[in-house]
DNA sequence: ACAGCCATGTAACTTGTTACATGATTTT
DNA sequence: AAAATCATGTAACAAGTTACATGGCTGT
């Protein structure tokens, strides 16, 4: 439900039209998130339908030139509002693909798992060069680009740390079984959580 | 394409029948990823349509049972291994609600930024030590549960961090900005790649 | 006239979700 | 026999994706 509300908040500033609210969209997200036009008239289509804007034609005002305006309503308004209040909801994790990967491998019988995280590893720390040279080729007042930048760097930098943790423990397990000592606790935002298993 | 290939992994280890494979599936994720019911058997339907697998009835074996047993094909195994290989696509980032929302609050007039980053910074922390219990209260052998909740962890970690940063960010833009100097919280800690702020 | 963009829209599809319906088997 | 639970399945929906169709306007 992101694009929805994303659209909304655009047209919480005034009323636009379609392909200016791709634009916008676009250009405050520094293109990292591409947003397909049809995309965009669905979204409208639908918010339409649950009442959260209205368009040219509904209410009063016709349609002066090619563009179809749409505007915020008041439930829009406040469905945005809640929207911004509540917090996404986390407490079912999205099933991640790379884990659950892992965990496939671990039981196939015949599966490199060590060479999996190699190369997956590589890959992540291929991307994450990527998202530095992009925010270090930024404009210094971009700050949107930067917030942005920044979260897919933590990302990616999770899951890195999370491949390292994963090698140390089937390392560890082949061996000695180890008493499991905590990896990534609460308290652990400015711990080093690297090589502790 | 996560519970797909999943589910073709559990029917690499030999033939099963759908309730079987939820059981099987929720019982490694530790419940931390429940799945429908309902899913398993669309899933399965969209398997065999696509031949990566076979039921009873479709090549030789007569249903004896109750069960309708599945079997994997040589296709499956083959898309299985592909699959196993390929990096998830990562090129292409998540649409982040959260910071979807920081970066409206920032040009709605009147939105309290500096409030709902603390109100989603509470939230995050309340879920990592549920995972964090979660992961002590687990039996010491159980290793997928302890990727599970690590993974689970680290991410949850990498949006903390990010919410530190963005304050920081925020703080500093509001006064002169003599130079960047690293913020509270983000230590990388040996990785070459760590995200600068 | 016509090439090309601006702008809107639709069709078909994918993955995933929930809620419900149905029958078979086992338990009490 | 009734109740529970095992097991399969379907309907309806949500959100997102791509590819395509359509029409109007502009510049050459």
């Amino acid at each position: 439900m992101s694009i929805r509300h994303a659209l909304l908040a655009l047209l919480a500033e005034g009323p636009k039209y379609g392909l200016q609210l791709r634009e916008e969209f676009e250009s405050r997200t520094g293109e990292v998130w591409p947003l397909n036009v049809g995309q965009v008239y669905l979204t409208l289509q639908r918010l339409e339908r649950d009442e959260r804007i209205e368009s040219d034609g509904t209410a009063g005002g016709e349609r002066e030139g090619p563009q179809k305006m749409f505007r915020i309503t008041a439930a829009g308004h406040d469905e945005l509002m809640s929207w911004l209040r509540t917090p996404p909801d986390l407490a079912v994790p999205p099933r991640d693909e790379l884990v659950i990967k892992v965990l496939v491998s671990l039981r196939l019988p015949g599966a490199d798992v060590a060479g999996l995280l190699q190369v997956h590893r590589r890959y992540l720390v291929e991307l994450m060069q990527k998202y530095t040279h992009l925010k270090a080729d930024a404009p210094d007042g971009d700050l949107s680009l930067a917030l942005i930048a920044d979260a897919e760097l933590f990302r990616l930098e999770a899951v890195v740390r999370w491949l390292d943790v994963t090698e140390a423990r089937l390392a560890h397990r082949t061996q000695a079984e180890p008493q499991g000592r905590p990896v990534a606790g609460v308290d652990g935002a400015g711990s080093k959580t690297e090589a502790q298993v």
